[in-house]
DNA sequence: AGACCGAGGGTAAACGTTTACCCGACAGGG
DNA sequence: CCCTGTCGGGTAAACGTTTACCCTCGGTCT
């Protein structure tokens, strides 16, 4: 019983004529069913040959139900899929700031490796707030997503509970203030570390650091690399030149008013990142220093406006792609589930000098 | 028939004595019936109570069941919803590149002012790219969002089946291709224009542009706007002072290479976007020309760094927030279903005048 | 007294998938 | 000739909501 579909003028309808939507039956929107008619078979079949599922099909069968469901453009309805398998192919990426661009940045690298694996994409704003936090975190699982990539993670009870239940949850650069889960990110610590040691390479011994919130891992470890490097040198920062900047621009300069007061000022700032750095550019601008020849600056993140706007500025480098595939895999890791998946390798930084002579 | 949950002591679910959450049932996770049978009614009672149907409860059995769902922590499974209603609470945004800036900061302004009205956005990258923007729409509709925020639309086939579609669409910043929809952005005709009577107003007629892609409308109007307000005062640019610099800092740059080789250069310009503005800095500086003091320049957009790293740059400044806002109004007018709802008011812009000694 | 009505609430039928079963046919082995 | 297995594919039961009907029970009107 394949037989035309019967077409009732629609006279939109007919206009297009591509391959696909060759013709809208009289009812809603074409399901399984439909296909499953125009093929002649049962929607059991549809399912199978859809999803992939071999040695149920008959290859002549196979065949007729992907043109069917070619010619009728057939799209599944995700809802009723999401029904039955308790699941979907969203997944939900919980994010601090998409205004920030080192957020935005790796918002878009996660989405286009989602989209390969043909995921889609939920974006939620957090603001680090552990409410809303715990509110996504719920309500994503109402959702059904298939898994979360929680980036600027903070402490909130949902989060404990969600690791409990098993959600999938990768961690984007800051570590899970709970415990578990898998952490996706670079090594902040020896970041840190590295960021001492091109100062100290370069001659500065008279050190200071515009840190960032301690209780995010990320800040906390690359402000300790940094020290502890330093400190290992016999070059640890005085009391007055380790002050916190958080991660904002006013924040920056709020601490640059307080690091630059006196006449003699360190010679070398690591800043807890690029926007902090602009914070404290602003100041040097005011006190008319030089960046960075009279006071050098490091920041974090590597903004990727810098080699236009901000072309005085090192920093250190870090590989926005990557985030995204190396989120999509840790998901698809604990998606084929072998038990607890290793802490993947640590991603990649670099140092981007700027500005200097060389 | 009220009973105790039958709390099966799972030994973690105690640990947490939150209000809700009290005791898990034994099955999977909590449902519709499990909250009716907590409660002592039917599940056709607990969803009009949970729905605001009025005048279907009793006083005392809306409070019953509020409890009851209250205690178990119920969240309705949206995928049942979804297949029932072919309706979810998603909107999906459609945007070219969220690691740009001025994308960024709209799509956080409409994730929050749709969550304000308890919707979720799921965010797509199209990178412009048609085929792309196609396969979204029908995705999306797969997914029975209830209405796209198309940021940037381009031309397509999908685009125009969609709109016939009665899907509820807003088209953000660029008025879409092939007519229809409603509009949701600032006058670019007049923002064009105010840049040129500025230009003017500080005695500059030798003016030049470095404009966008055409097809775009806020592009294309900005320009003829900007042209327009040129012409009527007798200052057309000269051929050669009209260039194309796409939307990004290496356009720019080029077009500055084109514009400034000249020992006579412009002594104004005006940039498509401040991406572009950037480009042609960077090119100023290499030849050592001092902006705004030698040249100068006006973007567009405003963005949220340049207080701090472009403190040069002029712009048109655009009212982000607003966007998220007007953005929601408008799929809610559509959604009301008004018929057609009536273009709405333009969003409002400014200029932001920096770097000169005014 | 019978008709009518509104309030309150239960029953059950969708919605569109996936998949555990079931079934018939046919082949090969004993 | 029977038994067993495999291939190909159909039937129907979930999944968790919403909502069109239906029902009962008082109260009011004629």
């Amino acid at each position: 019983m394949i037989g035309q579909a019967h077409t009732r003028g629609t006279p939109e309808a007919d206009a297009q004529s591509t391959a696909r939507a060759i013709a809208r039956p009289a009812g809603r929107s074409i399901g399984i069913q439909a296909v499953a008619e125009r093929a002649g078979v049962s929607i059991a079949t549809v399912s199978r040959v859809l999803n992939g599922i071999k040695s149920k099909a008959n290859e002549e069968t196979e065949a007729r139900v992907r043109l069917a469901a070619d010619e009728l453009g057939y799209r599944p309805a995700h809802a009723g899929r999401a029904l039955r398998l308790r699941q979907t192919k969203l997944v939900a990426l919980l994010i601090p700031d998409i205004s920030n661009a080192f957020y935005a940045a790796i918002a878009g690298s996660i989405e286009s490796s989602l989209r390969a694996r043909d995921h889609t994409m939920i974006l939620c704003n957090t603001n680090e707030d552990p409410r809303l936090q715990d509110f996504y975190l719920e309500e994503m699982q109402a959702y059904h997503v298939r898994g979360i990539a929680l980036l600027g993670a903070v402490d909130s009870p949902g989060l404990a509970a969600a690791l409990a239940d098993k959600l999938p949850i990768a961690f984007v650069n800051r570590k899970p203030p709970c415990g578990g889960g898998v952490f996706v990110g670079i090594d902040n610590h020896a970041a840190g570390r590295a960021v001492a040691s091109h100062f100290l390479s370069r001659g500065y011994r008279d050190c200071a650091v515009i840190h960032g919130p301690l209780h995010s891992s990320a800040s906390r470890e690359r402000f300790e690399g940094f020290l502890s490097a330093l400190r290992e040198a016999g070059a640890a920062p005085a009391g007055p030149n380790i002050v916190s900047g958080g991660l904002s621009l006013e924040g920056g300069y709020a601490a640059a008013r307080l690091l630059l007061k006196a006449e003699r000022h360190p010679r070398a700032i690591f800043c807890a990142n690029d926007l902090v750095a602009y914070g404290l550019f602003r100041r040097c601008r005011e006190l008319g220093l030089a960046v960075p020849r009279d006071i050098a600056v490091m920041g974090f993140d590597d903004n990727p406006l810098n080699d236009w706007v901000a072309p005085w500025l090192s920093t250190v480098h870090i590989p926005y792609d990557a985030f995204g595939i190396a989120v999509t895999e840790a998901l698809v890791r604990i998606w084929d589930g072998a038990g607890e998946p290793e802490a993947a390798e640590p991603l990649p930084f670099s140092l981007r000098l700027r500005g200097s002579a060389e």
